[in-house]
DNA sequence: TACTTTAATGCAAATGTTTGCAATTACATA
DNA sequence: TATGTAATTGCAAACATTTGCATTAAAGTA
């Protein structure tokens, strides 16, 4: 489970520390809407805990990533972004003309998936995928 | 076309410049068999012209990017690696576990490319891509 | 509660990548 | 060939991300 109220025991579950910290950035993410940066996570945590150091921020989003309770998406150009794993896992299609982003159900990859999983025997971890191309209107 | 002997041809079509940098880039690249980091690559420029800048390496990998005759790929952790597209285009599978890679041929993506064109009109630029997950061994 | 052990933090420095800008180079035109 | 112009380069600085390490904090045990 990776509902808020109990991140504290998925923390303990998984043989990490819930310091304040993590609670904090996992609530950062988890209440915004979207994505968000590594930065925007520093700024949003100082507001109540001002001594916050970005390479905590990096390294718990990256620990929490490898606990799949959020995703980390090259949405092109600089940003790299963080989302918070809700139920039902999407991936996105990023227009690299007019940059908008257009969400993608998660059944497409399913096929996929299951395909590779029949072939190699590779169970694949498709979370959340950024897809790069022309959107209707700009082509 | 992207084959080596009309690179400067295939530059000037797309209206750049086929700069001797560039063309020891795109070289540098070419003749490396598989993937190739940035600093690779300015290692190997420098080989015949030591004052090549990294920037003007980054740069120049970029636009072949967008030109789509090399792909840029992250391979996990902090290697983003670049390769030639040859006609074969073709995606990864990345094991967290031991890190090795398959190559997935290019067609397990085609259907998906596909339903994403028929269901949003979306044109997809899927030449190479890194699926993560836990191979056959690792399981 | 006090003590011990180990994980996690903050800081500073290292590394990787991008950007602004003045000098240089390639190309078009005369 | 000489000249003008716009693109490209190298440099330096900015920015983003990661890492090493001493200090601090969390959790288990007595």
């Amino acid at each position: 489970m990776s509902c808020e109220n109990n991140i504290v025991q998925t923390l303990k579950d998984a043989g990490h520390r819930p310091t304040p910290q993590r609670l904090m950035i996992f609530s950062a993410v988890r209440h915004s809407r979207g994505h968000v940066t590594a930065s925007e996570v520093l700024e949003s945590v100082k507001e109540s805990y001002p001594y916050i150091d970005l390479s905590t921020v990096y390294r718990t989003l990256d620990m929490y990533k490898q606990m799949h309770l959020i995703s980390g998406t090259n949405l092109g150009g600089e940003s790299y972004a963080y989302e918070w794993i809700d139920q039902t896992g999407h991936h996105h299609l990023v227009c690299k003309v007019c940059e908008n982003i257009t969400e993608l159900n998660e059944t497409f990859m399913d096929h996929l998936s299951a395909e590779i999983d029949e072939k190699f025997g590779f169970k694949s971890d498709i979370e959340h995928f950024a897809i790069f191309g022309t959107c209707e209107k700009c082509q």
